[in-house]
RNA sequence: GGCCUGGUAGUUCAGUUGGUUAGAAUGCCAGCCUGUCACGCUGGAGGUCGACGGUUCGAGCCCGUUCCAGGUCGCCA
């Protein structure tokens, strides 16, 4: 006979309404406190905890007795009735109950554990990865991966209703000459060949487009081999939407109507639409950024027209160069900064390649800056003029080209937003951002890439600037931006075979390499292709922001750490001899 | 590859100008306790101060090297 207990309950399902019940409850024992002949348990399960009693008369001896071997983490089993407290826990969501226990069954004891089941402690992460599975055990990550669960479910409900089809696409494909680095795969059966882990079914969901599938989506795991951050790890999943028949207008507005649907059904918030829509360039020169932050001001000034041919020569040499002079305006913040906080702040986005900072103080009665000297009062009215300066106001400005000039002042805006407390969490500012260049020049490799992907289409009116003005092809290119992070992009993709071609050459691919690697695709345009256009949103990305954590971690059952390794089984190990030798690859080449 | 921060008890941390036996909280162990819920009380165990080297009469502390972790820049079509 099993002597397993049949759960009637969930431990913190458990109310005021359950009085009187008798009830069965399999659970992980939270903490017990033996009183000297009465002893609480709290049990946890992944609902909640809720507090159980042994008494003697209530409990049979048996279980009175083993009640006191209780320790934190033994997974029990408990029968018993739900009563009314005496001393009843407004701080827990079944303070007003406790079941008094009649039979205990011990499943198995448990050693102490290394971390505490805890949400609030800090631990270092390390040990969180290491042992993940008691890290799990924490309500908070608990609710985090369920979360996860309805998001996905959300998902699944919206498309479906819209008529998308879900459809796998395959794990092991080619390996890309563009774009990130691929994690390798070597083939057994194929001598010295590789398979690939896909960055992202990209020309799958073309393929079905040309099948004739019209609308597509998949919930789809992406790999891809670069350094990791915060809200970036190497196998991520995205959910992945292709349409057929469509411009950029319509795959928004059904990107909207998800966002609607998610935001209303998961976190009970009301999203308004149409979304804001600003472009590309219009989120650089107001925000210096591709993925602005709009809970907040500090919109960058240009000030190239201001300071041009100054007697300041680090402006002046600047914009000779061909870069900018921009700034932003801390309102208020004149005396809220001092000295050694500029300096941090300069010090800050050296990171970005910035070399210096210069900043203005201004007061009811004076003006202070250590470039003051260099500008007579009327310029430096005129300065103030360009950024609506104050009494009480900080501007501060950066000289440099136009690139260190956007990352410099985007990252100051926003850290200084963080440090002034600002970034209201529960303010969720979406907004698309439009219009991205097809492409971006690379000064190290001297060649052009595709900002967003090969296959996206430039603006019909930019097609003849391909060959004249690359730089200044736009693309019908879109991301989606919640509070500052890309949620996903999308782009209408190129259905015609030559321009294709076209866009693969402008990138500096051969005859032969757009062939191997895209002479499929190219081939397969011949045969009658839907005008079509998707977007891939990052769901790991969306729960984390929609969770309120703050790494992506948080959201992820098993993640990978920084070195993109697994603590918990070790991950990436060794292959044996025989390994290698079945798959012909002779050594492992050093790291120098 | 660069930069920043950190590494001291199972865990989270403190550790002054370099000076006796490295502390606290919590956890753990034992005993007591019938209304606790951060239970309480009494007692106890628990340390290669990440590693190696150097300076010094003397190093947790200073110097060098290195390892590990997190964050970040580059990178991420």
């Amino acid at each position: 006979m099993s002597n397993i207990l049949k759960r009637t309950h969930m431990c913190g399902e458990l109310r005021r309404e359950d009085i009187g019940k008798e009830v069965c409850l399999n659970g992980w024992v939270q903490k017990s406190r033996d009183k000297g002949g009465l002893v609480f348990c709290d049990l946890r399960d992944r609902t909640g905890i809720v507090q159980a009693i042994f008494e003697k008369g209530v409990s049979s001896d048996a279980a009175l007795e083993k009640a006191t071997t209780l320790r934190s983490e033994f997974v029990v089993g408990i029968k018993g009735t739900v009563k009314e407290r005496e001393a009843k826990n407004k701080d827990m969501a079944t303070g007003d109950i406790e079941i008094f226990v009649t039979d205990l069954v011990i499943y198995s004891e448990a050693d102490t554990p290394p971390i505490y089941i805890k949400d609030d402690d800090n631990v270092d992460e390390n040990l969180r990865l290491k042992y993940r599975y008691l890290d799990l055990r924490k309500l908070k990550m608990q609710q985090n991966l369920m979360f996860r669960h309805k998001l996905a479910q959300a998902t699944r409900q919206y498309f479906d209703q819209n008529g998308f089809v879900e459809i796998e696409t395959p794990i092991l494909v080619n390996p890309t000459p563009e774009g990130a680095r691929d994690y390798m795969v070597p083939s057994r059966v194929n001598p010295g060949k590789f398979f690939a882990l896909p960055q992202s079914p990209q020309q799958f969901k073309q393929m079905l487009m040309l099948s004739g599938f019209d609308r597509y989506m998949q919930i789809a795991r992406c790999f891809r081999d670069e350094d990791l951050r915060a809200d970036r790890q190497p196998e991520f999943t995205q959910i992945d939407l292709e349409m057929s028949f469509v411009d950029v207008d319509d795959v928004i507005e059904m990107l909207e109507g998800y966002v609607k649907h998610v935001f209303g059904g998961v976190m009970n918030h009301q999203v308004s639409l149409p979304l804001q829509r600003i472009t590309y360039d219009e989120a650089m020169t107001r925000y210096g950024s591709d993925k602005p932050d709009t809970r907040f001001g500090f919109e960058l000034k240009h000030l190239n027209h201001v300071v041009k041919g100054c007697e300041f020569s680090v402006f002046a040499s600047a914009i000779e160069a061909g870069g900018d002079v921009r700034g932003i305006n801390i309102n208020g913040c004149a005396e809220k900064f001092g000295r050694k906080d500029l300096d941090k702040f300069q010090d800050a986005i050296k990171a970005y390649r910035a070399k210096g900072l210069a900043w203005i103080k201004v007061t009811e009665t004076e003006v202070t800056s250590p470039i003051a000297k260099f500008f007579s009062e009327e310029k430096m009215k005129e300065i103030l003029t360009v950024f609506d300066a104050k009494p009480g106001d900080l501007i501060l400005m950066v000289a440099d080209k136009p690139d260190v000039v956007f990352d410099a002042l985007g990252f100051l805006r926003r850290d200084i937003a963080g440090k002034l407390g600002m970034l209201d969490n529960k303010q969720y500012n979406l907004l698309w951002v439009t219009d991205f260049p097809l492409y971006e020049y690379s000064e190290e490799d001297d060649r052009y890439y595709a900002k967003h992907h090969p296959f996206t289409s430039p603006r019909m009116e930019d097609i003849p600037l391909m060959d004249t003005n690359p730089i200044a092809v736009k693309a019908k290119a879109y991301d989606l931006v919640l509070n500052g992070f890309e949620l996903g992009g999308g782009s209408i993709r190129i259905h015609d075979k030559d321009l294709q071609r076209k866009m693969f050459k402008t990138l500096g691919l051969s005859e032969e390499e757009i062939e191997e690697k895209f002479g499929f695709m190219i081939n397969a345009f011949r045969y009658g292709t839907p005008p079509h256009g998707g977007l891939a949103l990052g769901l790991d990305r969306l729960a984390m922001l929609l969770c309120g954590a703050e790494n992506i971690r948080e959201v992820i059952a098993f993640p990978k750490n920084q070195a993109a390794t697994c603590l918990l089984t070790g991950a990436p190990g060794p292959a044996t001899d025989a390994q290698m030798n079945e798959l012909y690859i002779k050594s492992i080449a050093s790291k120098e």
